[in-house]
DNA sequence: GATAGGCCATGACGTAACGTCAAGGTCAAG
DNA sequence: CTTGACCTTGACGTTACGTCATGGCCTATC
């Protein structure tokens, strides 16, 4: 029948079992995202199972939002960095979230209003109402809670970093935190040697991603702190217990 | 001072009142979105405080989801499409917010599982949690009341259908709306005379939108009776007196 | 042996909403 | 006369593909 037989499959079919299009696996293959395991001697691509396999952590990826570009990255990298690009892209997905539910009533509250406005003021109306909604969050909630020096910073910072930077303060991040977990798990004092110890590495890697900057750093503070104004669903990567050691650890440090 | 005293503001002070960068602005004069009201003999532009109200009602438009497009559309047009307009994009809203809960809990389930899971599989772990959300919705929650060929038929419509169609219907099944709103508000007998006309108008649109097609039009149904599946916060676009309104008249018409 | 039809390939261009960069014009202050 | 702040337009980059267009490969059929 096909030439394709053991375990390997040409682009139409292998697109089928995977849910996706043709040209969907011709620009993986081109951007090095899912490159086919073999060639026919034609050029037709072929795939096996284990394609499949990576093309359905791929799908999965792409499902919780990431870019194509940094699945790659991940896909690569070592194992550690999964749990903190996860635990990152919860929270960004809980700002769109935000987001969407500020729209919705948004647009309850513009339908109410657009009833009770005469003809020549209809787009007033809906305009005044959703400006309302939209500036209750402005897009981004986290950035009310830093100084406009401190924005401009952060803006800078993002703008500037390179990935590898970003992904090697997330591979610490992660290690930290996983030790700070293990800890406050186990029962280690706060105070000990040890729990000073990670307070101290805490503090470091917060100045390391700050840069050192005041502005920068009041304002994320004030955001970890003021847990009763986040929005619906945005947690901390760290669990309460691991945020009450390094609390009592910082201390601890004076 | 600025040769801009009387209302009259340049790029960057216009910008600013505004919230949006310079090259927003450019870009929205560009596709003919805001055309600054003038310009300064050497090809500055000069906006007004008339430019300064549509843009806020553009910004507004923008923040529910609307593209720039259809935006310069509703903006154009008629008024009645405001209305409509705003509860389409609501189930749109809707129903993407529904897709980032499901991100959102396949991340929860996957970061436990990846506790769970050794080394070797943790790939596997989460593609495989994550999948099973995905396919909880498969992205369209819509879809999955069409038959395969429904699906198929649709998607055609969608691609082929000129955009000045749509909106002509869309101004068509809002005033029909309103019309039965209001019969059901006043309490105008289903079966009437009047009733059965707007049953009438009512299925005609349907067949209109449907193409009169049997896959389309079966799907469509099992859709909107079947309540009990809709995500949180999708609505019907009409009140459920006028739902239960037009079912009647449509049982009368027999 | 020619041809029709199905699958495959690559390459160019389009999409939405701008950001970024580049090259250059205008104008008031020093 | 230069500096610096502001303005202009145009070209290109971004994301994740879809949509042609063109042409090769291969098999079945006439």
């Amino acid at each position: 029948m096909e030439p394709t037989a053991r375990g390997l499959y040409r682009a139409k079919e292998f697109a089928a079992k995977a849910g996706v299009t043709v040209r969907t696996l011709h620009f993986y293959d081109r951007i090095g995202l899912l490159v086919p395991t073999a060639r026919e001697a034609n050029g037709y691509r072929l795939y096996s199972d284990a394609d499949l396999e990576r093309l359905e952590q791929i799908l999965a990826l792409a499902f919780v939002g990431f870019e194509l570009d940094r699945i790659k990255r991940l896909l690569a990298g070592p194992p550690l960095p999964l749990e903190v690009a996860l635990r990152l892209q919860r929270t960004i997905i809980a700002q769109e979230k935000h987001r969407l539910e500020l729209a919705l009533a948004a647009i309850d509250e513009a339908e109410s209003s657009l009833a009770r406005a005469d003809e020549s003021e209809r787009w007033q109306a809906v305009a005044h109402v959703i400006k309302v909604f939209k500036m209750q969050n402005d897009y981004n909630w986290t950035e009310n809670y830093y100084s406009p020096e401190g924005r401009e910073k952060l803006a800078e910072m993002r703008r500037t970093t390179p990935h590898e930077t970003v992904e090697a303060g997330e591979r610490a991040w992660a290690e930290l935190i996983a030790e700070v977990e293990a800890a406050a798990a186990n029962g280690t004092e706060p105070a000990s040697e040890a729990g000073r110890a990670l307070a101290q590495r805490w503090c470091d890697l917060v100045r390391a991603f700050t840069q050192d900057d005041p502005d920068v750093s009041a304002g994320l503070n004030q955001l970890w702190s003021d847990q009763t104004h986040w929005p619906t669903g945005f947690k901390r990567p760290w669990s309460d217990a691991a945020d009450a050691f390094i609390t009592a650890a910082k201390a601890a440090r004076g």
